[in-house]
DNA sequence: GATGTAAGTAAGTAGCCACTTGCATACATC
DNA sequence: GATGTATGCAAGTGGCTACTTACTTACATC
């Protein structure tokens, strides 16, 4: 309804499909349904409207919190991996442009960095929660394990459609195992059978 | 001095840092020392030369093995991790623009997902020799495991240079807290003190 | 009914792009 | 010294790109 509001959707669009150089102002023009003249009358520039389209983007940030006081580690993990596996999926093409762009165009970075940066450190105060319920190791390194999860969700998000082989299937169990594996290198007491979240009965020892 | 293979190796180059519509035939030509018309009478069209040039690039693959009798798993994974890290990081510009086009040029993807797919299934075996030896628990997913450290290495190959805060410091030590997560986590006795390769002395209890 | 505003339409500009053509040069081999 | 081969050089073609200009249409408000 609201040209402009139209058109930054197209951009966004069109720039996750094609990137910057496929991004042609006559193509952002077509997604909106607009004349590519108002574009410009808009936005001065496609470098502008790109730029303005993206940073615009971020605003449907990732808000998933895991719980203040834990109270059962492995199934929290497990919900929290699957939301953030599901974030990252859908701003996948998005967020495989802007990394591929980034030695021409550093100004478009705040996109993808932002939902890892976020997720990554408030994954790891959950760990030291854990780790002050004395649950886990008391020597384990919180920064290392929570990169480590958080580099699984990426890689998972980002490989899966480009090499299916390579990863633990079916896709909806994967946040599970990746959560009983972070948490058993942390010394959390997982039970054996406890592989993903459909198994509501078993609980973590507390 | 093989005029082909300069314009192969430069092609390779022009397009790690500006993928394919930024590739133009004048870059290339440049980074040749060559004329824009040679590399029409080489190679046809710009499409053949780039897709000869990446496929041409694949022979450098991954090719650092684990050992076939595991002795120290965390300092012979550590070893390996750090490797592959290497390697990745190298071809990380390249694999960024493969990744990132892949919808509009699938057919370049092949270089992007051979180390990867090589590298995780070597891990894969290299775990069940650990099992094997009863160095494991025995109810871990090899599998997951082996695809949650591959995703460690490349999310940190690719996201380091990107938001340096995000991941443990120094960049050298990584690779063994990477390991001695992983070992632990599918259940393997990693000594507390031992944190990365530096440690020697320490070694894993057979 | 006059005015202002948001948008479309048509046309054009200057530059880059992949790719072609025709010709010149250098060198090596017979 | 003739021939062939590899390469450079100059110029050009047609198409696309970002962006501009000038004009028009439609609608809303005074």
């Amino acid at each position: 309804m609201d040209t402009r509001s139209a058109i930054l959707n197209a951009a966004v669009t069109v720039f996750s499909q094609h990137g910057f150089r496929g991004s042609t102002t006559r193509r952002i023009a077509d997604a909106a349904s607009v004349n590519e003249v108002t574009i410009f009358r808009y936005f001065g520039s496609k470098e502008a409207l790109i730029q303005e389209a993206i940073k615009g983007s971020e605003g449907n940030a990732f808000t998933s919190p895991l719980p203040q006081e834990p109270v059962d580690p492995l199934d929290e993990l497990t919900k929290w991996c699957s939301a953030v596996i599901t974030h990252l999926r859908a701003r996948g093409p998005m967020m495989r442009k802007c990394m591929s762009e980034i030695e021409e165009r550093p100004e478009l970075m705040g996109q993808a960095s932002e939902t890892p940066t976020r997720a990554t450190s408030e994954l790891c105060a959950y760990l030291l929660r854990l780790k002050a319920m004395g649950l886990t190791n008391d020597d384990f390194d919180e920064s290392a394990a929570a990169t480590m999860l958080m580099g699984s969700l990426f890689h998972d998000a980002m490989g899966r459609k480009l090499m299916p082989d390579l990863f633990p299937k079916p896709a909806a169990k994967a946040p599970g195992k990746y959560a009983k594996l972070i948490l058993r290198s942390i010394g959390v007491d997982v039970p054996v059978t406890a592989s993903s979240k459909s198994d509501h009965e078993q609980k973590v020892a507390e």
